[in-house]
DNA sequence: GACTGGCACTCGACTGTAGCGAGTGCCAGT
DNA sequence: ACTGGCACTCGCTACAGTCGAGTGCCAGTC
């Protein structure tokens, strides 16, 4: 169990190098390449000890090393510091954030802004609805029996549905349907509405009880349990840079992962504050993507988290710049969000 | 330039049977699987023929014919007959597409729909807005200096977009707005708008008219002229059907290609009526997808068309399939546009 | 004149063999 | 504890040989 310093040198070496040429390092390479002070001999010895111990592994007898998932684990734990953001990305972050003038305009440039940055499959979630308070709601007449309810949440997230009445709905009746959902909901988290949705049902006047029922079903059904969450996918086509030699030659299944929004919000959604967390390989929960890594955070204006974005592509990913440009675009949304 | 019956009876059974194996085809299996009442050898002068003419081609010497993108193209245009859909394929469609509570569920359950039934990638437009008349306006403020416009189309396409105004404004102030705006904008086709905008901001009362200046460029910037048409996607998984044999081994093109919004649109988006367009490799516009073919249509409730969709694959596809899949949802999707 | 059977030919796919070389593990020596 | 040396492994490449699907052409037949 044993690692001394030189052994993760060896570590950290064979990661980067790998990393960089996407080819098995051997020991004679290595040693001409960093300053490791010893013998190819003695890095072998070294090699020896970490494939024991499940850090690296040899694809063929005779071929040089790679590390395997675990190896990454301990490279991004221990071995790696984030490495600085260069003055040219940092003014591609800025320059390419200024000037949005939506939410949707928001999350649109930053997942292509990451895609871009990193190389890889940016993933970014809309701002969950769960976290938001409703600022407005808005009741539109379709026809004499259709609504469409209009939610406005703090967040700039603006959601639609189409409501059916029971029967037929005069405007004045609209009016007040208006005004007392509002009054009731305006300012509070969503996800502490359904108690406050109910209690609207309860204390309609006869009158507006029906209209007011179906009213709220559907703000339950929809907003907050159903569809609720969005997500905005870009770069799909940087999977297939490095051949076909990361994911072992299927992008299928990564594919189909990425189709699936469940999936992707179980990857990226489950934001912890101020923490960045990386997935690697077989960490990953979805089988889908047991070949891929990935590096996400949780975004929000000020120190509160509203949604979840990061980055996905193959474990020879280069982690330490990944790392730093997700959080990097992570804080620069959150301060364009705190303005609003 | 005389292609007789049997000629083309031929040039039918190469690409069907190209479609179903993948394989390049010869003579003598030809003859086996279809009955031509001939002997190889007169095949093979027939095919000489057709080699000579463009319509099919050999990968190498001592291999079997394969069609070029000439014979696709007289292929769906003289040799075959839309392929009516299977009773299991028409209550899929059904089925898929009832229960849809919203337009966002509608595309996005089509997309998927297409998706699945073709095992392609699949592309449906949301309903343009310049094809949308206005339902109507709505004016939310969200701070003393901000507004949230939403605009509902009667094809039931909900955008909205934050206002910043000139000063702060009064809620009385938007009030007016609201109305005045909706008076006269509400029914016209958005296509139609830019003259009442402009209108619009003539007869406002002094007090209102840097608002509704504000305003109206809002409205004319961002609904009408920019991002005003939206796509989703679906099945992008299938393109790794077949292996690598379609698309000659690098799906990075077409990837990039599908990420392309504009791209996308000039695809689907230019659906004449009634007709189903058919685009086979070469005869594409867009570089990337050369190697790809496209079948869309234009879909809308009765005659009248407000978008578009299709699918996109291999120019090894099946056609007829594919063509009547496409129509077939086109068709349902309509009716289902109608209902509202 | 159109079709057919036969035949020589081409050429890709596959198989087997051999040599190369990167890389290893081990061991004796410092 | 490290190093140099050495025998060994094994994937990769090149090359030769064989096989067979498929072709083009031609002389013969209906």
């Amino acid at each position: 169990m044993g690692l001394d310093d030189r052994k993760l040198a060896v570590l950290r070496a064979i990661v980067e190098d790998y990393v960089a040429t996407q080819e098995p390092v051997g020991s004679k390479a290595l040693v001409e390449r960093h300053q490791l002070g010893v013998s190819p001999a003695t890095v072998r010895n070294d090699m020896a000890v970490l494939e024991e111990e499940g850090y690296i592994r040899q694809p063929h007898t005779s071929a040089g090393r790679v590390p395997t998932d675990r190896g990454y684990r301990l490279f991004v734990d221990r071995l790696s510091r984030v490495k600085p953001l260069s003055p040219a990305e940092r003014r591609a972050i800025e320059r390419f954030l200024v000037g949005a003038v939506d939410l949707d305009d928001v999350v649109h440039r930053t997942v292509r802004l990451l895609a871009q940055l990193t190389r890889q499959v940016a993933v970014v979630q809309y701002p969950s609805l769960a976290r938001s308070k409703v600022r407005h709601l808005e009741l539109v007449p379709i026809s004499t029996t259709r609504l469409m309810l209009v939610m406005i949440a703090d967040t700039g997230r603006v959601e639609q549905r189409l409501v059916e009445m029971p029967g037929p709905i005069s405007v004045e009746d609209v009016t007040d349907l208006r005004q007392l959902v509002n009054e009731k909901l305006v300012g509070t988290r969503l996800s502490d509405t359904p108690p406050l949705v109910q209690a609207l049902v309860d204390e309609s006047t006869p009158q507006l009880r029906p209209a007011m029922a179906t009213l709220s079903s559907v703000l339950l059904e929809t907003l907050v349990e159903r569809h609720e969450e969005r997500i905005a996918l870009a770069g799909t086509a940087n999977l297939t840079r490095g051949g076909l030699l990361d994911f072992q030659g299927s992008l299928r299944p990564i594919l189909e992962a990425l189709e699936e929004q469940v999936v992707l919000l179980k990857l990226i959604g489950e934001a912890e504050p101020s923490t960045t967390r990386v997935l690697i390989g077989d960490e990953n929960e979805i089988d889908n993507l047991r070949a891929a890594s990935v590096v996400s955070t949780g975004y929000g204006p000020g120190s509160t988290i509203v949604g979840g974005l990061g980055v996905l592509g193959p474990t020879r990913m280069d982690y330490p710049g990944n790392i730093a440009m997700v959080r990097a675009v992570a804080r620069y949304v959150g301060e364009l969000l705190a303005q609003n």
